[in-house]
DNA sequence: AATTAGGCATTTTTT
DNA sequence: ATGCCTAATT
């Protein structure tokens, strides 16, 4: 990209850019520059209309987005962008609560609950208010409540509109859900949004403030906001109305989320006077991506038809092809990907595997690993999901806000200390009549008032002893937090409550123990802070972080990514695969017979090849497994909704001819418009750093079954296994050297130094029996995995 | 109270 | 096939 200044943008981005008074919608095709117009428009606000950046906010999907837009305006403004506000929606108003949420009655140190706090919430809650689990779906009533607070209803809303059986048990569910989030001094998700809008509402003084500060807001991916997001924008806005929002109807694809696609439709005819600009001009795809996409998306009955257009060249075609099972599809691909990185016009990092459901990544885990290429997964399961690493915030969090009932019941027994379900049952029931958090009932046990003050709680000793323990344990630890930091405060906990222990016990120790230690490494950024404040700040940062936010642009690594997910992201070569009925457009969008979740499908296939700069890749298998058995799939009605001349059927002769050399393919890196039909130089092949496929692989059909080649030449690129599952986001760079002999003495990254008492390969990697100091004890390590290195 | 076995639902996407 | 939940066992 070249340097974000004014010259350089066509005629609708300049207006774009210089529309800064009143409202303003900007319809933003995809490849349109839109990021760059977004920071145009802050640069220009604050250096050609001297706007101090403390009174512009701007509101992204996701904290990586932000962070980009952070680091293009420091290089655009060096240090004048200090004072921006720019973030989700989620973490601007977990920091407005912070301040002033104690005026709407919650406390300065609420927790915020994520999915699975959440959903044990509605389990509890369900438990109290006598609804059966197994006849009602506990996701589905977190649902229907999410969805009301998203409405901006509420519970009161939601009781008042309730028209049938099914809202009565929510509501009910509901009720004692609320109750429960109060107790804890907590808020779910869709409460930051809520009773920020409720603050802003009830507080005019409050929304004062904000109002006259915010001279100019911006929101992006307006289209995947939802009814409380876009409200409270409008109250911000509402005193300057320098309101922008930044959107494609296309590419709306969080309708499941709440989101709301009405939110523009709703912006025009809130701010009657507001300007429309389109961007159609993409600069991101080849002449034939860009068609392709857009004959898909036609397809869509509801919706604005765009004139998107590109000077680019024609490029090669869509090239569609089929494998007979998941496991076949995964190798084609991985093989096809071989031939990009061969062709040295690649590197790993241009190309991207897409996919509809997180499930489908594992046969291609599994791909890269048999032909050794690197990989990077987005998501998947979440780091700070693992039941480790959700213990251990549990812990913290019950030291930081001893309230919170849900993560006090998490760890009240991990390890496991003798208090069961049974005297976790009775003393939340006794909870519940009192109408007190749980530790307040603990500590009301322990004072020996418990006679006194008749609190109706039957328990044997045994218990009592146990529960009293894990009281004075979690108060001891507390009066410590405020003296340690936050990594000091960790270890302890890690070590007091005899977690350590627990982890070493486990199975899987090796992983879970490697996950804390990341988890640990992860809070050493916060450390600096004093006390508290660092574990509140660490808190919050973990619950609003989003996987995409720590995918970094790594050359070395292909990237396995959902969909959903690839919104906003460009690769020169990408792969969506999977393009079958019941999964591209998913079954469940087809099974409601509802035709825009149909819709949505398309739209979300839209957004993956929309993606690509210069080749893109439908994959299909045959036969696809779930559940145990396999099934045979017919092909997605998307692939014959792209123009048959677009595409390219490996096998299928007539059409190689089209074909035309990477070379032909490649579109300059930059948007001006000047070096686009050039054939720019590559980025250089890193010699090192390339990843060499048998050369003969490249002149098989891809079509044709073949062995996989043999790996000994690979060993050096080879990424280890990550046992069963992966246990980091990113597979880090294989180790070098897997030779180890008796004696040698080998450090391992969480447990340091040790001793080679033996070894035996297994697979790719060897297994070694090292021999730590001090309590560490005798372990069996996969080498590679634990990434033993030798000293 | 803790561990284990067997039954069952589950998988769409995530701030 | 896996993981979660309940029931049964020690």
């Amino acid at each position: 990209m070249p340097k974000d200044s004014l010259s350089e943008l066509n005629p609708p981005q300049k207006k774009a850019v210089e529309t800064i008074d009143g409202p303003l919608l900007i319809m933003a095709g995809p490849g349109s520059g839109k990021t760059r117009v977004i920071t145009s428009r802050i640069a220009y606000l604050i250096k050609n209309c001297g706007v101090s950046p403390h009174r512009i906010a701007a509101v992204t999907f996701t904290n990586k987005a932000a962070k980009e837009m952070q680091s293009r305006l420091q290089s655009l403004l060096g240090h004048g962008i200090r004072g921006l506000t720019s973030g989700t929606f989620h973490s601007f108003c977990a920091m407005t609560l912070r301040i002033d949420g104690e005026l709407i009655g919650l406390g300065r140190d609420f927790v915020i609950f994520d999915d699975d706090d959440q959903i044990n919430t509605v389990k509890r809650s369900m438990k109290e208010t006598d609804i059966d689990p197994k006849r009602f779906s506990p996701r589905s009533i977190l649902s229907a409540i999410s969805n009301a607070k998203s409405q901006l209803l509420g519970l009161q809303g939601f009781v008042e509109n309730k028209s049938n059986y099914y809202d009565e048990i929510v509501s009910r569910v509901f009720e004692r859900y609320e109750e429960i989030l109060q107790q804890s001094n907590a808020a779910d998700f869709d409460d930051l949004l809520l009773k920020t809008h409720t603050l802003f509402d009830t507080e005019p003084e409050v929304l004062k403030k904000y109002q006259e500060r915010f001279l100019y807001l911006m929101v992006d991916e307006f289209q995947d906001t939802n009814v409380a997001q876009y409200n409270i924008a409008k109250q911000i806005a509402e005193k300057h109305k320098n309101l922008c929002v930044v959107g494609d109807p296309d590419q709306s694809i969080y309708s499941w989320r709440n989101a709301d696609i009405r939110n523009i439709l709703s912006f025009q005819s809130d701010f009657s006077q507001a300007e429309v600009i389109s961007l159609e001009e993409n600069y991101r795809s080849t002449q034939t991506i860009l068609d392709g996409a857009k004959n898909l998306i036609a397809s869509n009955k509801e919706r604005v038809n765009k004139d998107l257009w590109t000077k680019n060249v024609k490029g090669s075609p869509i090239t569609v092809m089929e494998g007979y099972n998941e496991e076949e599809e995964a190798q084609l691909v991985v093989r096809e990907i071989g031939r990009y990185v061969d062709s040295g016009n690649y590197v790993l990092g241009d190309i991207s595997v897409m996919y509809r459901v997180n499930a489908q990544s594992r046969a291609f885990e599994m791909a890269c690993q048999r032909y050794g290429v690197p990989y990077q997964v987005v998501g998947g399961i979440k780091f700070y999901q693992r039941r480790e690493v959700k213990d251990l915030i549990a812990y913290l969090r019950l030291i930081l806000n001893p309230h919170d009932d849900i993560s006090l019941s998490r760890v009240i027994n991990v390890p496991t200390r003798g208090i069961g379900q049974r005297t976790l049952d009775e003393l939340t029931r006794t909870s519940v009549t009192l109408n007190l958090p749980i530790f307040s009932v603990i500590e009301n046990l322990s004072n020996g008032k418990a006679e006194s003050i008749s609190i109706p709680i039957q328990l044997g000793a045994r218990a009592i002893k146990a529960v009293e323990d894990f009281k004075t344990l979690i108060d001891n630890l507390r009066s410590e937090s405020e003296k340690q930091n936050l990594i000091e405060l960790i270890d302890s906990v890690i070590t007091r409550t005899g977690f350590r222990h627990h982890l070493e016990n486990d199975e899987q120790s090796e992983e879970r123990i490697d996950n804390i230690e990341e988890f640990r490494s992860s809070a050493r950024e916060y450390a600096q802070s004093e006390g508290q404040e660092a574990l509140i700040t660490f808190m919050e940062s973990i619950a609003l972080v989003s996987d995409i936010d720590g995918m970094e642009e790594n050359l070395d690594f292909l990237t396995l990514i959902t969909l959903h997910q690839a919104k906003g992201l460009e690769f020169p070569v990408v792969f969506i695969t999977g393009m079958e009925e019941g999964l591209l457009p998913h079954i469940r969008s087809i099974d409601t017979g509802d035709p825009r979740e149909l819709e949505e499908e398309r739209r979300l296939c839209y957004v993956g090849m929309t993606r690509a700069k210069e080749r893109l890749h439908l994959i299909r298998a045959f036969r696809r497994g779930f559940r145990g058995g396999s099934e045979p799939s017919a092909p997605s009605r998307f692939i014959s909704e792209i123009p048959r001349e677009l595409i390219y059927i490996p096998g299928q002769t007539e059409n190689e001819g089209i074909e035309t050399s990477l070379q032909d393919n490649k579109i300059g890196s930059s948007a001006s418009p000047s070096v686009k039909n050039s054939t720019q130089s590559f980025k250089p092949s890193r010699s090192e750093a390339s990843h060499s496929f048998e050369s003969s692989s490249r002149k098989n059909p891809p079509t044709e079954r073949m062995r996989l080649p043999g790996s000994k030449h690979l060993q050096a690129q080879r990424v280890v296994p990550v046992r069963r599952r992966r246990v980091v986001n990113k597979i880090v760079a294989p180790h070098s050297k897997l030779s180890f002999k008796t004696g040698d003495k080998v450090k391992h990254p969480s447990f340091g130094e040790g001793i080679v008492l033996n070894f035996e390969p297994s697979g790719d990697d060897v297994q070694v029996t090292v021999a730590f100091k001090e309590s560490l004890g005798v372990k069996k390590l996969m080498a590679g995995v634990a990434k033993l290195e030798k000293l």
